[in-house]
DNA sequence: CAGTGAGCGAGCTTCCGCTTGACTT
């Protein structure tokens, strides 16, 4: 019978410590929180110091019973949640919940999963650090009264069911404004010139070597002139400078990290990252994979060191400890970083693998020696003009840890690759050019966010924490407040003079600028309400906020201050805001904006956000007749729309006359634009417009979809009604219980008999079974209301 | 992936941080 009862929060963690301990020890695992406000109620008394109701959700109840008789039967309860402020309140939670004895109730923490670690921490039990509890519970309540509060306002000023949060708007905000510095941005124009010149490599071949122009010209005039200057100049190399350059590798992963370059360098979403990681770290594979610390413990730095010295030699090791910048770190838990350094792969999953590979090759290029680099620049001079050329090369003299991982930047800044080396050159030397060219090229306006850009920006605001990162993505994009889109470049035309054989050429060619993918577009909603609170509520939407809140955080858990009083203080001056804002009575409804008025009936047109969503609206709710109203279409906002444009969307739907006694009418739905008649929707083809088409065409399309409609239908059986084989889009598929399931290609589908219909379903239902990453919904997948 | 398109209006919606579940017999 084991005497010692230890709780973790996490179970993996659990099941490695339980190993450590031997059989005195049970280990078991609080799976985070097991107690919290009311999920539905407010849960806080303002009037009784914020006193907080808690409860234990009804998914804890049986764990928490559990973990009530355990520690019934146990000597001695080791309360082993993380060091930080969460952890100390998940342990607090548990003594006052499992109601423990402070006499047989032992806090203790650990920073890293070693069996050295854990026994030293049970040596160096402490109490329950009731400051740092306090810590939480401002925290947690702050958030309460901001969320709670806020949204309800966001109900009856915008639309039913928004949110409000310390996070989440702030993050939001952060789109809209990148959004709008985008609109406002003029691109300027200057002209690069790049030359090749014609010199003799070491066996005295003729190479190409590029060179830029020292600075960029402003004006294409000035360009001209410097290419006619440059027909009859001399080239002399004037000067060559070659320094050393040291490259230090990046710091070990973080969540954050890890997320940026997943999605970098494999294209991974944030929440595919973290399902991953999750994946890894339950099997073993890596250490937890939500942290904000860089630090490695000492068995990982001396595991790495052996792993580069059995690999690459010892003149690659270079030991190093790095040090968190991050605001408001709280480094609980060690960096992600492979459990065992001397695997250097994996058995998994494709994806598995690929994380994997990138998280090894991360943490072990962090204990490798520095690259060592060359870099030389040559100026070449032009006889008749006072700009100067620069070719650069670059030689790698020591790769260190460049061997194996190079860290990737955003797309969004123009590389030059200099890697490459110059030939040999003298300085004095003559060069002969192939040609020169002045190519116009625009600044660039500031990139719009990725999700993961998203999260380095939240991180550096010091706002967030590693295991929300992926839920506040994914919760600002269920709200509509973004949305996750691809922006179409469009085409610019740009100058290229060239100078070749003596000879000067003007062109003028296209690009495509601009495209940009999977970026984080604000919505209307988005904005109006972003808008709507920086108004009336600028103190929580200050990119500050959190980081002030944080530092009053820290005095509570420092014992310096009362956790109730500076919940007062917020208070005070928040609620009467969230009061008056909600009383306070406008002409216009949020976000409202007025187009103009109707030619035709000369009453008002404005643009809003309604109950489903941005709506134009012809006329007001006080007129004898209703008013008229028309969602906007996609790529349409409440910002840019015309009164001409919000008068095309009243000409939907148009009838287009009779047939067989019924009216046939087109409109535009959520799926482009269709035709209706008799209780039937039939899709218009790609391109068709809607206010083009006639009624015969109509007719004739309707007709199409009736017979396509006929030949879908491929057989039935008696015995079972709920069952059909059908023809889709994608060849012949069985429909059984509102599920389909694909009928193997070697087999004809009008001969299958009923049993080979069960046959075929029972296989696959087994298999989507079988394969729990694709049937396993996704924990942040998109709800569709 | 396998087809979608409407609109009375009562009642409900909501926060941030910890952590992973997995009802058949």
């Amino acid at each position: 019978m084991p005497k010692n009862l230890v709780i973790v929060e996490s179970p993996a963690k659990a099941k490695t410590i339980e190993k450590f301990l031997g059989k005195d020890y049970k280990v078991l695992s609080s799976y985070g929180h097991i107690r919290d406000l009311k999920k539905k109620e407010f849960s806080i008394d303002v009037e009784k110091n914020f006193e907080p109701d808690y409860e234990i959700p009804e998914d804890k109840k049986a764990l928490v019973k559990t973990l009530k008789s355990e520690a019934k039967e146990a000597d001695t309860i080791w309360l082993a949640s993380d060091e930080d402020r969460e952890g100390e309140a998940i342990a607090w939670h548990l003594y006052e919940v499992l109601k423990l004895e402070p006499e047989n109730t032992k806090r203790i923490v650990f920073h890293e999963i070693t069996k050295t670690a854990i026994l030293k921490a049970i040596e160096q039990p402490r109490n329950i650090d009731i400051n740092l509890v306090n810590a939480q519970q401002a925290r947690r309540i702050l958030d309460r009264i901001v969320g709670f509060e806020l949204s309800p306002v966001l109900w009856k000023k915008v639309k039913p069911a928004l949110s409000a949060g310390r996070v989440q708007s702030v993050a939001v905000r952060l789109i809209v404004e990148r959004e709008r510095e985008i609109h406002a941005f003029q691109s300027e124009a200057s002209y690069k010139v790049t030359a090749v010149f014609l010199v003799p490599d070491a066996d005295g071949k003729l190479v190409e070597m590029k060179a830029e122009l020292a600075r960029r010209l402003k004006t294409k005039a000035e360009a001209q002139k410097l290419l006619e200057s440059c027909q009859s100049a001399i080239f002399t190399i004037e000067d060559i400078t070659t320094r050393p350059v040291k490259k230090s590798p990046a710091a070990p992963f973080t969540t954050s990290t890890l997320q940026q370059e997943a999605a970098r360098k494999l294209g991974f979403t944030v929440a595919q990252t973290m399902m991953v990681a999750q994946r890894l770290y339950e099997s073993g594979r890596i250490t937890y994979m939500r942290t904000d610390s860089v630090n490695l413990s000492e068995y990982a730095i001396n595991g790495s060191k052996e792993a580069i010295t059995n690999m690459m030699g010892d003149k690659y090791v270079h030991s190093r400890h790095f040090s968190t910048k991050t605001k408001g770190a709280q480094e609980a838990h060690e960096a992600i970083r492979p459990t065992y350094m001397e695997n250097a792969q994996i058995e998994g999953s494709a994806q598995e693998k690929k994380l994997y590979d990138l998280i090894w090759k991360r943490t072990i290029a962090s204990q490798m020696a520095d690259a060592e680099l060359e870099k030389t620049t040559a100026t070449i001079s032009i006889s008749n003009a006072s700009e100067t050329f620069n070719a650069a090369g670059e030689v790698v003299k020591f790769d260190g840890f460049l061997r194996v991982y190079r860290e990737s930047y955003d797309d969004d800044v123009e590389q030059e690759d200099e890697s490459h080396l110059l030939p040999p050159l003298k300085k004095g030397q003559k060069l002969e050019y192939q040609n020169i060219t002045a190519t116009e090229r625009f600044t660039q306006h500031p990139p719009r966010y990725t999700e993961a850009s998203l999260v380095r920006k939240l991180e550096e605001l010091g706002i967030g924490r590693p295991s929300t990162y992926a839920p506040t993505i994914s919760t600002i994009q269920q709200r509509e407040y973004v949305e996750k889109g691809d922006k179409t470049g469009e085409e610019r035309s740009y100058n290229v003079i060239t100078l070749k054989k003596e000879k000067i050429t003007d062109a003028t060619r296209t690009e495509i600028t601009g495209a940009e993918k999977a970026k984080l577009l604000p919505t209307d909603t988005g904005t109006v309400v972003t808008d709507f609170l920086i108004q009336y509520f600028p103190s929580i939407m200050d990119y500050n906020f959190t980081a002030s809140v944080e530092k009053q955080f820290d005095e509570i858990a420092e014992g310096d201050t009362k956790w109730t009083t500076i919940m007062k203080t917020f208070y005070k001056t928040f609620h009467p805001s969230v009061e008056s804002t909600l009383a306070a009575k406008n002409a216009h409804k949020t976000g409202e904006r007025s187009l103009g008025n109707d030619p035709v009936s000369g009453k008002p047109v404005s643009v809003k956000i309604g109950r489903f969503g941005p709506v134009v609206q012809i006329g007001s709710a006080e007129d004898e007749e209703k008013p008229r109203f028309s969602p906007l279409k996609k790529g349409q906002s409440i910002e840019t729309i015309t009164l001409e444009e919000a008068m095309e969307l009243f000409k939907l739907p148009r009838t287009l006359g009779e047939h067989e006694g019924k009216t046939v009418t087109v409109n535009a739905g959520r799926f482009g634009p269709y035709i209706y008649y008799g209780g039937t929707y039939t899709s218009l083809p790609k391109g068709a417009d809607p206010m083009e088409i006639e009624l015969d065409e109509a007719l004739e399309l309707i007709k199409e979809k009736a017979e396509a409609e006929a030949k879908k239908h491929l057989k039935k059986f008696e015995g079972e009604p709920e069952l059909e084989i059908m023809n889709g889009r994608y060849g012949p598929y069985i429909a059984y219980k509102g599920s389909n399931y694909k009928i193997p290609k070697d087999i004809v589908p009008e001969d299958l008999s009923l049993d080979a219909c069960m046959e075929i379903i029972k296989l696959q239902s087994e298999k989507a079974a079988s394969a729990p990453a694709k049937a396993k919904r996704g924990k942040y997948a998109k709800k569709k209301a």
